[in-house]
DNA sequence: GCATCCCATGTACCT
DNA sequence: ACAGGTACATGGGATGCG
């Protein structure tokens, strides 16, 4: 017997059997194999029924075994049901038979039949999350023997994975699967910071990569969009007859149907966004959380990698799971729905005003809190009330990934910002984060079999609670409510100290039994109006912006914190607010202030105008969301990212199309723009940027009366459209 | 041919 | 189809006018 520690990267059945892959801690790539069968439940009509089926399988081809199990089957009944266990042969065999058992007159209901094999046999036989570090014992054939979990949640750094990012650039404009035909002309290889690009004939290019891939021998193969970028490379490599190897096992290639994810065995293929936000530790917690591989944690959606998860606690408790039959809601009149069906509270900022010393309170967590501390979950609320379980599922889920990235939280600020460690404790925590925001947002979500509206309307309901409670308090305390949004709320009193907000702070965490704490203390904050109202009297929710007491600016929802907006908008929207609240006491911004922004506008554009704008400062950059030709409109960054394809450039869904206005108005959409990285002139729209700058200081300064006649163009002219 | 209105489309941001 | 939302910019069709 040999014994090897290491951390899982890939899990996946092949025919009656589990291929399990990982990287062992002494650097090594092991494969180990396991016996499964797949299996289902079936629930008779009757116990004479169950009988006859029992009877009318046991000798059925494909069956390997028959065997009654009891086993919950709804969520929130204690009872058991005796259901017939059919074990299957093989994985090849499985459905055909369930399409023969389906059609059985004596079948009530079937279970565990919509499952993946690999969640299967993860969920009810390795039972240990993939990417978790483990000891395992296999015998000399490199059958898995056993399996024990080494416990290494507190690290911070990922496992030893290794990871080869790539891309191909082909002369094809539109991608589908039957448009192969044009070569690839160059492929770029990045590992471990070392960039390359393969170029050449198509045919060494290709060759070339292989080579690659062999040489560094990575577990992760990263490129944007696999279904396409795989499918291509297939199709061509198909094409040209040749025998090149991806994965670290031997396929026949012409006998493959598609190349995902056979072509690559022993290797992961990785969507490229994921990787690139959440980092491998990110992945590692989303894996862990699902209880997916990375494969497929990188590739499922939020509600897909809670079920799994939903799935995996269940099965674990002795549940079988039914089938996701998609779209279900209570049946509710229209006002029960209109009474029930509300959103987060938002109390309407107060605009037109300069804030001074004002505090923000923010809710730590507050859904994941109410949640857990509430027992909020599908099978506790119901339509007579919460009824309190301590086993229920949602708070299960939740409570431990609660903790966990609070504790990454607390842990990043012991590293210096920026720092290797900082990376990895942020990245992670980011990854919790957004799997702890869809907890909420899944849990009345139609697509999730578990999912009860009741559920999502109650977490709702009580965090309204929750804010309506400190409101409360806090103006008995002579408080003023500026705004509050959903987990914040800010306040304001003269003469208040740091000191005195964060008392009062822990003073409302105690009373309301839900942590909140002092966020940012104000000098100045300035809430924003509706920018589409015209009357200029609505109050804008999410957009605000404001100096914090230690000089720092703070924005939320405007230009500054767009990634689309141009460098030099974004530099001159900082320097204006700097400018503005450069004063010392709230009325001296409205006169003072005001003035010396105005002049510093009339000197933006004045640059601007005389065309000394560097033009890098003039990119705009946007992420094309889906493949070229499935838009409908020739947007500014889809006409740009048009102009690159015929340019021989390829393009596809998830890149950055960098792009400079060029000519706003004119008729033909790809006139408009220019892809920045094959512009060579200083040439730019400089009304468009005017109107740019006009807008971001109209953002900053419409409180004040701010009018952009005096500038040139009447309001909301739409250069987009103009002629030229 | 052009100005204006209005809706659909699409991206980014927020929780 | 597959977390829930909001805010905002833009394209382009419909409409009306000269």
């Amino acid at each position: 017997m040999n014994t090897a520690v290491g951390w899982i990267f890939d899990i996946y059945i092949q025919g009656e059997q589990a291929a399990i892959w990982l990287r062992t801690e002494n650097g090594k790539v092991l494969k180990l194999i396991d016996a499964y069968f797949p299996n289902f439940y079936l629930l008779p009509k009757s116990e004479d029924d169950g009988k006859i089926l029992c009877h009318l399988l046991q000798g059925s081809t494909n069956v390997r075994n028959i065997d009654f199990e009891e086993k919950h089957i709804m969520l929130n009944e204690e009872r058991k049901e005796k259901l017939l266990r059919v074990t299957v042969d093989n994985v090849c065999s499985y459905k055909k038979l369930l399409a023969k058992v389906k059609s059985m007159p004596q079948v009530k209901a079937l279970y565990n039949i919509d499952l993946l094999h690999v969640q299967q046999y993860v969920s009810t036989k390795l039972k240990v999350a993939p990417t978790s570090k483990v000891e395992l014992q296999y015998n000399n054939e490199h059958y898995l023997h056993s399996i024990r979990l080494i416990d290494d949640s507190e690290e911070i750094a990922p496992p030893p994975f290794t990871s080869l990012l790539f891309d191909i650039q082909t002369n094809s404009s539109v991608w589908s699967p039957y448009q192969h035909h044009n070569p690839i002309i160059g492929l770029e290889v990045k590992y471990e910071g070392e960039e390359q690009t393969l170029q050449g004939d198509e045919q060494d290019v290709l060759n070339d990569f292989s080579s690659n891939v062999r040489a560094y021998d990575p577990d992760f193969l990263v490129c944007p969009d696999p279904d396409n970028t795989v499918g291509y490379l297939f199709e061509r490599v198909r094409k040209l007859q040749l025998n090149i190897r991806l994965g670290r096992e031997d396929v026949d290639l012409q006998r493959l149907s598609k190349p995902l994810p056979y072509w690559f065995h022993g290797r992961v293929v990785l969507d490229f966004g994921y990787f690139n936000t959440f980092g491998i530790v990110g992945l590692v917690e989303r894996s862990r959380f699902g209880m997916l591989t990375p494969g497929l944690a990188s590739k499922w959606t939020a509600n897909r990698t809670i079920e799994s998860k939903n799935c995996y606690e269940l099965l674990r408790r002795g549940y079988v799971i039914p089938k996701n039959e998609g779209y279900y809601e209570y049946i509710r009149t229209l006002k029960e729905v209109a009474d029930r069906d509300r959103g987060s509270l938002i109390l309407a900022p107060r605009i037109g005003v300069v804030h001074e010393n004002v505090a923000e309170l923010d809710f730590e967590s507050q859904y994941p809190n109410l949640i857990v501390n509430d027992g909020l979950s599908y099978e506790t609320v119901t339509p007579s009330g919460v009824i309190q379980r301590d086993d229920s599922l949602l708070p299960f889920v939740t409570k431990h990934f609660l903790k966990r990235r609070l504790w990454f939280k607390r842990l990043r600020k012991k590293f210096v910002r920026g720092s290797q460690e900082w990376r990895w404790c942020e990245q992670r925590q980011l990854a919790l984060k957004m799997i702890l925001v869809c907890l909420y947002g899944t849990s009345g979500c139609c697509w999730n079999r578990f999912g009860n509206v009741l559920c999502f309307e109650e977490i709702n309901q009580r965090s309204r609670q929750a804010l309506v409670k400190i409101k409360d308090i806090v103006q008995k305390r002579g408080f003023d409510v500026v705004y509050a949004d959903t987990d914040s709320i800010f306040i304001k009193k003269e003469d208040t100290t740091k000191r005195e907000y964060e008392k009062l702070a822990t003073r409302i965490s105690q009373h309301i039994d839900l942590p909140i704490a002092l966020a940012h203390h104000y000098k100045f904050l300035l809430l924003l109006p509706l920018e589409m109202d015209p009357s200029g009297h609505m109050e804008a929710q999410k957009r605000y912006f404001g100096l914090l007491m230690n000089g720092e600016l703070l924005a939320r929802g405007i230009e500054i914190r767009r990634h689309d907006c141009p460098r030099f908008i974004k530099a001159f929207q900082i320097q204006l607010i700097k400018t503005l609240f450069d004063v010392e006491v709230a009325e001296d911004v409205d006169q003072i202030g005001y003035r010396r922004a105005l002049n510093y506008v009339s000197k933006t554009i004045d640059k601007l105008v005389d065309r000394k704008v560097p033009i890098d400062e003039l990119v705009i950059s946007k992420i094309l969301r889906k493949s070229l030709s499935e838009y409908k409109l020739t947007a500014p960054h889809v006409s740009a990212a048009i102009n690159l394809a015929h340019m021989g450039k390829t393009v596809r869904k998830g890149d950055v199309i960098d792009f400079v206005v060029v000519n706003a108005g004119h008729r033909v959409p790809l006139r408009r723009v220019a892809p920045f990285e094959s512009y060579n002139s200083n040439f730019y729209d400089w009304q468009k940027y005017r109107e740019m700058v006009l807008d971001a200081a109209e953002t900053v300064l419409s409180t004040f009366g701010f009018s952009r006649e005096k500038y040139g163009l009447p309001p909301q002219t739409r250069l987009f459209h103009r002629a030229s």
